[in-house]
DNA sequence: ACCTCTCGTCTCGCGTGGCGGAACCGTTGT
DNA sequence: ACAACGGTTCCGCCACGCGAGACGAGAGGT
């Protein structure tokens, strides 16, 4: 086999017709796509048949062409989801703790609210306990309004009308700051909270963008008020945004 | 072969991994996996090898289990450029076109101006051109704005810096107006155009979404000022969403 | 209208590559 | 320590996929 010694030929041939695909944008003939691969033509027009049968790709009527099918897309939505994020943000996470001596972490959106799903402490101990796995409101901390931020006006709306839970005095509950705030955290590209969620804790997010360019999560950095102090915001909020945006590449997506 | 005919049956049988993978959320092991799928679980590990070396599914450190690949997630945003997007509309455009008698289009984002992919004349001989392939400023039409409602607000406020020209006295040029308008666009669920582009052409539009509730193009009605009066917009707004909807649907989207 | 060039599919016999039984590890749980 | 379980690897047999070539359908040139 030209391959390394394991690969099941016919598969593997099959999934470099789908990257070929892929590349050339727009549609692909099967004597183009043999060619390209060094495949028989019948070969390739076996291959392509039989993921067709599977929805993966789709053959112009017209022009007898290829090009990639729809359930790549339902499947790829699925894989967001999937997707080692975590795996994927933990260096990432761990060098911005590093970097501002203070603890990170990554959270996405979950059934309306923010799912931590990584988190590294920094050297600090100022014990701030494990928030991997656990949900909070997305209003009051830093990576849900950078979530919120980025959902349609009508999802918002919808949370606000079902009513948000003051924590502390300077919880944002009413609409209009709400959408003003979101207004804001678009523009700057970053959110920060003080003393939302709980008085004496800070927070700045960034968000990380996929290839398409939706944000699909947030990097955060939080700690006691009197050590992320309103004048080191501006520093970490840069911080943030690096490492958002190095997890974003890594994920195939743009930095943008 | 169990299948239909000429397929080959390995790569059939990767495809259904891949598949079953998507629909199981998460992970999946190799031996759930094969037992779902009728196989013996020696060949299951051995597709799932091949795939894994391209990328298509990849497969946890610690556990072992498999999961959906980063490479997936860059096919589909290929695919989506790629997909029918014109051939699957189309029948839904004439629909509404016979529905309302006037002209409907469709539109997507291309290098910062709205491209018209689709356009189907309504009954009424009133001259409008063809538009197809041509592009317009996104700021002055009903589905430029509808598409720009969806764009992260710093790429707004890119466009607006960069200068937005005047066609008519109605056409919006100033940012703060600008943003409100989105915002209702957002809050309303489509958008309208009274003589911003040109004196006597009304338009409304409505957006289009993906798998993941991203707007990927915009469907619009316009027509006269005469015929289109502001009275008719809101029942124009309904069937507007409804055939969006639809086409929502059709390429594998969420409705909402 | 003719021929010709191209492109995608189908047929078919050959031989190799994939299948599945079973053995082999590494982990987990009791 | 053992058993149970899940993923990988080995190996021999035979079916299955491969590739040469034929076929039919368009497209385009003269």
């Amino acid at each position: 086999m030209a391959l390394d010694g394991n690969a099941v030929r016919s598969v593997d041939r099959a999934a470099a017709l789908l990257l070929a695909l892929g590349e050339s944008q727009g549609e692909a003939g099967v004597t183009e796509l043999a060619r390209r691969l060094g495949l028989h033509k019948s070969t390739a027009s076996r291959l392509l048949a039989t993921l067709q049968r599977r929805g993966l790709v789709e053959q112009d009527d017209e022009t007898g062409k290829y090009r990639l099918g729809i359930v790549v897309i339902r499947l790829a939505e699925r894989a967001e989801r999937t997707l080692d994020l975590r795996g994927i943000a933990l260096p990432e996470l761990e060098r911005l703790a590093r970097l501002t001596h203070e603890t990170t972490g990554l959270g996405v959106v979950e059934s309306e609210a923010l799912l931590t799903v990584a988190q590294v402490d920094g050297p600090n101990l100022i014990a701030v306990g494990d928030w991997t796995g656990r949900s909070t409101p997305l209003h009051c901390v830093a990576s849900g309004k950078v979530l919120m931020a980025a959902l349609a006006e009508r999802e918002v709306l919808r949370l606000v009308r079902r009513g948000l839970v003051s924590y502390t005095e300077r919880t944002i509950v009413q609409l209009e700051p709400l959408l003003e705030e979101l207004a804001r955290v678009r523009r700057r590209g970053y959110a920060t909270a003080i003393g939302e969620y709980e008085m004496g804790l800070n927070a700045v997010a960034a968000p990380v963008h996929d290839a398409r360019g939706t944000v699909i999560a947030a990097v955060d950095i939080w700690g006691p008020a009197f050590r992320l102090t309103p004048r080191r915001i501006p520093e970490l909020a840069v911080q943030a945004r690096e490492t958002a945006a190095a997890i974003s590449v890594r994920i195939g997506g743009a930095a943008a």
